[in-house]
DNA sequence: ATTCAGCCTTATGA
DNA sequence: ATCATAAGGCTGA
């Protein structure tokens, strides 16, 4: 089996961080092998193959193809991946620009969290269904959708992979029924509805993603952003999540419960009537396509990307890394540790410590298993 | 214009 | 055992 690499500076990219961060839902870790796998769209005529990552060493990824080691799948693969892990953008250099006006940034951030350039009707798919959920049903419900409705790529140690289904595949396979019956819950009726704006708005010489990707040669970037506001189960932090991990909308911060409690507690964000005022006459000027809109998330928004930069959403992805490392892919066990030792510190009031914590698998059943453990840092 | 209950389901903790 | 709550929200009243 054919392995090539993938090299960059130290540090940049840590796939155990980019692919379980709660980004993208689709990657299966074999713990025994030591691989993470999904099935990735490589171009138009080669389609879609099993593709099969590992992380060699701090600066080295080494990548695969299941049964196809020619030189034209390998080339395409690496022109996939380099725009997917997004490796023209340097971390480190952003890191030290954000340390230079963020103390947040100083001496505590994690390593290797990229924003990953995703397909943008898998992303779409993706965070409707992420709504009031947690990343193990994500997870699940995002297999399901490629199990029921995409097509079989090939079967790699006893896991099928399937592509993702298209709007048109939805429409014609799917039912608002069905999705419920796999669990979808009330987002089975967005996803639905979703799939049909979709196939009813698109050419049907376009396929899904080179149709929204030709959104950014027609509409600005807040209109894009209103553009996603249309589908049915898209709110303001849906919307902001595919325009950033599926549209390379880097400066885009996505506001949820953690990032405005983030903004509160550790940037003293409040919301000035003036500001208020101000953003309201900015968003006259938009087709807006909401119904309503919660507008001290919208201004801890704007904070962010104001104080952050060009790429304020990438620092929102290392900031909501260190914030929910503390305590998701923990188990029962480790964070009854990790509560006990707490309480010891801040009897001893202490600074940090550093607790082992369990990682967690996702299988293709969307079962959280465990895998080996790795160190993270809990700060008290 | 803004707020807020209700929504599907699963896992965890009391 | 049973119940309440939270999990990277959105919708409609």
């Amino acid at each position: 089996m054919r392995f090539d690499r993938l090299l960059f500076p130290k540090g940049e990219v840590i796939l155990a961080h980019v692919l379980q961060c709660g980004q993208a839902f689709r990657w299966v870790w074999n713990s025994n092998k030591n691989y993470y796998a999904t099935s990735m769209l490589l171009n138009d005529s080669l389609g879609y193959k099993i593709v099969i990552l590992r992380q060699k060493d701090e600066s080295t990824i080494e990548y695969s193809i299941y049964k196809d080691d020619s030189d034209k799948s390998f080339d395409a693969l690496r022109t996939c991946l380099q725009h997917y892990l997004r490796l023209d953008v340097s971390l480190e250099k952003l890191l030290s620009e954000w340390s230079a006006v963020d103390k947040n940034f100083v001496n505590k951030c994690h390593r290797g969290v990229r924003v990953l350039g995703q397909e943008p009707w898998e992303t779409l798919c993706s965070f409707i269904c992420s709504s009031n959920n947690n990343i193990s049903r994500i997870t699940k419900m995002c297999h399901s959708l490629c199990g029921e409705y995409g097509k079989e790529i090939g079967n790699l140690d006893g896991i099928s992979y399937y592509s993702f289904p298209s709007s048109n595949d939805i429409v014609h396979k799917a039912s608002e029924e069905h999705l419920r019956e796999l669990g979808f819950g009330y987002r089975a009726r967005y996803i639905i509805g979703a799939a049909k704006l979709m196939h009813q708005d698109k050419p049907v010489s376009m396929s899904d993603t080179e149709y929204i990707k030709s959104w950014h040669k027609k509409l600005s970037k807040p209109e894009i952003r209103e553009r996603f506001l249309a589908f049915p189960g898209v709110g303001p932090k849906v919307a902001d999540c595919v325009c950033l991990m599926g549209m390379q909308m880097d400066d885009v911060v996505p506001i949820d419960v953690h990032m405005q409690r983030i903004a509160e507690r550790d940037y003293r964000f409040n919301a000035t009537a003036n500001k208020a005022e101000e953003l309201k006459e900015r968003y006259k000027a938009l087709p807006l396509t909401r119904k309503s809109m919660n507008i001290k998330l919208e201004l801890a928004r704007e904070m962010f990307a104001s104080k952050w930069g060009p790429y304020a959403g990438w620092a929102q992805g290392v900031i909501f890394a260190q914030e929910i490392n503390k305590t998701v892919g923990a188990t029962t066990e480790d964070m009854h540790l990790v509560k006990r030792v707490k309480k010891e510190e801040e009897k001893s009031s202490s600074a940090t410590l550093e607790v082992k914590v369990e990682g967690i698998e996702y299988s293709n059943t969307g079962r959280p298993m465990r895998w080996a453990s790795k160190k993270v840092n809990y700060n008290v």
